[in-house]
DNA sequence: TCAACGCCTTAACATTTGTTAAGGGCGCAA
DNA sequence: TTGCGCCCTTAACAAATGTTAAGGCGTTGA
């Protein structure tokens, strides 16, 4: 079976493995139904214990935690091709909410059959194991770039890392990427106030290295952009191998 | 077979679910070489392609990233029944170093061995895998701590964390457990300098919180601590359940 | 067409945390 | 036993980032 909804998932795994045509059946019969969020909309909340996993196939979406004083912090992007809660397949219950930053299509993976292709397919219980140690990796990167780098470096460092994810998975045209969300998530995940995102893009558009009208982000200057965010992309782990 | 070099991970995994007779013969028979390393030295380096990964069964160890002004940022710190590096058995490549804090003891896992138990224990693959799961969970409550609480909270945070996971491998002592760092090591984690992790220490020793001789820390308020730390142990998915 | 609202931008000022520097205590090694 | 070194502690000052507030612009809906 062809499943179009699982393009960018395969695409996503494909660069880093084989997968087989019996794998990619079995991902495409584990997939249920289609769902649509709109801009704003709760995903899923803290607290729950879902019986099924999300992938997302369009748009944006937000993973989140709330804090006493009303604040909120943002602990990972997803795009098309993300489980955004894969984790909560293993997981009793989730510690987090996960919002749709703009409209969304995601579609439910029912944890049963998740169960049943880990009891038959070792080779894509792996990757999709995989697909979970990525946002390990991430979630290192930006405590890395949250606790020792500059405002300044962080966001380059984000930018930097979100460009690549989305030329993985195809969505990046030229050294541009759809980044449709308000300064406020942004500081929402850079664990800064809305004022001092506005100071520190306005510093990057100054230095050249980026451009963002608030729907798309382009890059001005690779290098450069590099460069401020120390960016080194090993932990992306872009690169085919037999896992 | 018996390994009682097992003894902390069994416990872990026991916690979560039902390890079976066969599964827990698994896992000895995938385990490989003591090793020990002194406090100080590198267990592993960032860049480094793993061909085993490691099971810390005495002592603590942190991994951590470096950034160009020379800061050291520890994305996480282990202990007895912790693999350091379980992602490795699936990442390309490590993104970071992994230190022995305190003299270590590992026993290793050939990577070869996982791959096997994966290819023939569905169910104990879902574990392993859990483990690196609950990994990305206490990232996730670090991030949320970094960006959004005070450095008064984020350190009542990692200690209530720490008293919970010594607990459920039979290393707290009451409402002591061992946590035998530097104050610059502390500072690492937290991503604060060595001055300002003393002053937020003195705080919580003033508010009759803890007290730390810099080898073991003893809660005297676990539900003020709990408080200023906004700690809910959700995160760490401590309830039986089948996975 | 116009009004309302959401979001971006900027300014002035406040606060937290970082930096530099210096002294002290304790344990370990000669 | 003594000296050295590591680590903790504190102080004074500096810098990064947060807070509050206000105005503007563009989009959307009546």
């Amino acid at each position: 079976m062809d499943d179009h909804r699982l393009f960018h998932l395969f695409r996503r795994l494909d660069i880093r493995d084989t997968l087989s045509a019996d794998e990619k059946q079995a991902l495409a019969e584990a997939a249920g139904n289609t769902v649509q969020y709109s801009a704003g909309s709760d995903m899923s909340s803290e607290g729950d214990s879902p019986d099924r996993s999300q992938l997302l196939i369009g748009g944006m979406a937000a993973r989140y935690n709330r804090v006493e004083s009303g604040d909120r912090q943002i602990t990972a992007f997803h795009i098309a091709g993300d489980f955004v809660d894969l984790h909560g397949f293993l997981l009793a219950r989730l510690d987090h909410g996960v919002s749709a930053v703009t409209d969304v299509t995601v579609v439910e993976f029912p944890h049963v059959n998740l169960t049943a292709v880990t009891e038959r397919f070792p080779h894509l219980t792996r990757l999709l194991w995989l697909s979970t140690l990525l946002d390990g990796a991430i979630h290192r990167q930006w405590l890395v770039a949250m606790g020792r780098l500059s405002a300044l470096s962080h966001m380059a460092h984000l930018f930097c890392e979100h460009y690549l994810r989305a030329d993985t998975v195809a969505l990046a045209a030229g050294m541009s990427f759809p980044f449709n969300i308000t300064q406020e998530q942004l500081a929402d995940a850079l664990g800064l106030s809305t004022v001092h995102v506005n100071r520190t893009i306005q510093e990057l558009r100054r230095l050249g290295l980026i451009s963002w009208d608030g729907r798309t982000v382009t890059i001005h200057d690779w290098e450069r952009l590099q460069q401020v965010g120390q960016f080194d992309p090993t932990f992306l782990d872009l690169t085919r191998s037999p896992r």
